[in-house]
DNA sequence: ACAATAAAAGATATTTTTGTCTTTTATTAT
DNA sequence: ATAATAAAAGACAAAAATATCTTTTATTGT
């Protein structure tokens, strides 16, 4: 569905979104843990985050680290993918036609298009800071092991 | 969505299968201009659904080329995944967790299982005939143009 | 048999994605 | 001021995906 640095993105940002606060930042090696990605190539998708998107905010030095600001937590998860540059999917057509439209429909098009609606709808609609609550109510913790 | 090997196998095996029979082959030059795909590496992608998988059927030489039988025509479009190994986005987490499940659902499990289900629906239930039908009955064109 | 045709096969190239490692910069506590 | 800390930045490496080109093999019509 998406690539790695995306699943990466949505995992660390909602774990961030979870787990810190302003007064409580988070390092690069809790949350890689944590999420289960590799530490450098986290860093990197944090900072893009972070530096071109603000959507992640972070300190250097002592007591330093990444954490989530209200505002941001109230993003839609959709801007995630859009700061990764993979919000495709959520547009465009399943056979990767360019010109697939309600005028010219690929032969996936009719059934396809409620689908990704219901897809847009969801990154569109659930905000980073709803599904960082879902994790905290207990329902699970992000791992891969 | 898919790779592009995959997107160009649903395209081709959809073309062959309303533009071909066993009377009329086509050739690769045909097929790869009518799906805008390069044509080696649309040969390539042929051979893995012809050689490995058995779906297209290809005779070399003369009046030579690529065409569906009817057997194949009533494979679901699923097959084509598989044939392509793409088919996880139909049975992954959104968030690539290996143990996303009912049990330990992922934040976002709840409301993407529906559409994820709706997904592979609609690839274990159209056949490449009926998606090449649609075609036929004067709906559209694959062409990328 | 032979030439022409068209897919199969193989080798290679390019680009993108994923991942690692080292150095630099900012911040903090002592 | 200085040392410690932690992210930022940059260079580099490996793997996978995408794409091209050449040679070989099978088939057909003459």
């Amino acid at each position: 569905m998406f690539s790695k640095a995306t699943e990466y993105a949505l995992r660390a940002t909602i774990y961030i979104a979870q787990k810190s606060s302003e007064e409580h930042k988070l390092g690069i090696d809790e949350i890689a843990n944590a999420i289960d990605s590799p530490k450098s190539f986290t860093a990197k998708i944090l900072q893009v985050l972070t530096r071109d998107n603000h959507i992640i905010s972070s300190v250097r030095g002592p007591n330093g680290g990444f954490f989530l600001t209200q505002k941001s937590k109230k993003l839609p998860a959709r801007s995630i993918l859009l700061a990764m540059g993979d919000e495709d999917i959520l547009e465009k057509c399943v056979l990767g036609l360019k010109q697939c439209s309600e005028i010219q429909p690929c032969p996936m098009h009719a059934q396809y298009k409620s689908i990704r609606k219901q897809l847009k709808e969801l990154f569109m609609t659930k905000t980073i800071g709803q599904l960082a609550t879902e994790i905290k109510d207990g329902v699970v913790f992000i791992s891969n092991q």
